[in-house]
DNA sequence: CCAAAAGTGTTCATCGTACACCCATGT
DNA sequence: ACATGGGTGTACGATGAACACTTTTGG
């Protein structure tokens, strides 16, 4: 029988077999002035499936929750701490793995793609891929690629997370592009702007964004105060 | 280091600690003269938490996949086979069973009460106990039935998994209960029976029912062919 | 002065919601 | 005959979708 318990607790469990947890990370990144949302992919650089492309994961260790393990991956890859996270599922095929059996439970991350560690990332053999050109990956791993896509475009709808994937300050034609990068489809700005604008949610900031056009556009900040307050009336946000 | 490999795989990734998996899976239950849904529980037979109430978990064995466990725990408990079944969410904190360290993925799964074995159930101490009176669970079993709770009415609002839970043939009145069981929430008899019959879905039968009511009320079928065909359509069921 | 992106209103169809009375029948 | 649950239609407001022109300013 596999699995022998070392720690201090009793051992009501014995008898049973224990087995390899994982956590895999689906990172999602956006940069204000794209027009497509990129996955943070890395070159395997151990056996099995050595220099093949893959998510970033580890083990999860006998001290921590999966949730720790998952911001302790994050932190590792892209030196963010503290970053939008989410369980997305539990892949747990006894042969998704051809090195052993391994339990993997994915998240998804949201980050900004400006805000990360470039030299951490790129010592770890990490590189931004954009959805469009996704390769093949190890494993199981395009498979949680596409359920973490699906859950994200669910989310975005109905919960303020796209601010995740932007800097404090943006512009509405950034918001704008942001969704329309997750859900790759245009939205027509005037029905957009109106949306997002009459459910009071982001302050209008007195400064202007320059460099995309001559006109400039008004930064704005999304209020999470606000949203926490009308959260408590029963708003639903909804876009 | 806890583990070893005994399999005849290569063993890429010693080193690492392996964790005791279990499945948990909250089970709801309707019948379709009820008026509330119920979840399928289990005084615990054995240590820690002997005698307190829990779902029904087991754990995960090395040559099974989790929806394999799963469904293995409910054919145990119900002698109910290829019932609906969804993953929820897996709960890792590392203190939350306090006979060791486990981590649970837990599922949801839908069953009609009429049909599963009285039997069997029984002789695992297992009851059916209605959402209003849910009792204190062992660990974190509570906030399991809740996240399931969340999602059934989420899911259900989307998906047809609502036939899950009533016999073959249902009326439209028992087919409102069930929705308003989940929603615990009244709906207008008339805006109900519109919805759902303008979306084509239900066959209506020349039967009709007649144990609630003198008048009778008609069976109807869901056309799961229909559904299949709809969808290619790009037709989206919204209750 | 012109190119390029930001910003702005109205119309129409659709959908959700509220609402009250008749029907069939077993007792 | 009456009590009980089954079955039906309409009107109104809200919401989402389509659609085109003006504004600003750097070059």
């Amino acid at each position: 029988m596999n699995g022998r318990i070392l720690n201090k607790k009793m051992d009501f469990y014995a008898n049973h077999t224990r087995i390899l947890v994982a956590v895999d990370s689906i990172i999602f990144g956006f940069n204000e002035n794209d027009t497509e949302l990129k996955v943070l992919l890395l070159k395997r650089k151990f056996e099995p499936a050595k220099g093949e492309w893959s998510l970033m994961g580890g083990f999860v260790r006998p001290e921590e929750s999966l949730d720790e393990a998952a911001q302790r991956i994050v932190l590792q890859l892209t030196g963010l701490d503290n970053v939008y996270m989410e369980q997305l599922y539990s892949f747990g095929d006894p042969d998704r793995d051809p090195g052993g059996r391994i339990i993997s439970v994915s998240y998804v991350s949201l980050i900004k793609i400006n805000e990360y560690d470039r030299e951490l990332a790129k010592h770890h053999g990490a590189f931004w891929i954009p959805l469009s050109e996704l390769p093949k990956l190890i494993f199981d791993h395009n498979d949680m690629v596409s359920k973490a896509l699906r859950k994200l475009r669910i989310r975005a709808r109905t919960q303020p997370i796209g601010f995740e994937l932007l800097p404090e300050k943006f512009t509405i034609p950034q918001l704008q592009r942001l969704y329309e990068a997750i859900y790759q489809a245009p939205f027509d700005k005037r029905n957009f702007r109106r949306k997002v604008l009459t459910m009071g949610l982001l302050d209008k900031l007195d400064e202007k964004e320059k460099e995309t056009s001559k006109k400039g556009a008004y930064y704005y900040k999304f209020n999470a105060t606000k949203y926490e307050e009308l959260l408590q009336g029963g708003f639903n946000f909804e876009l």
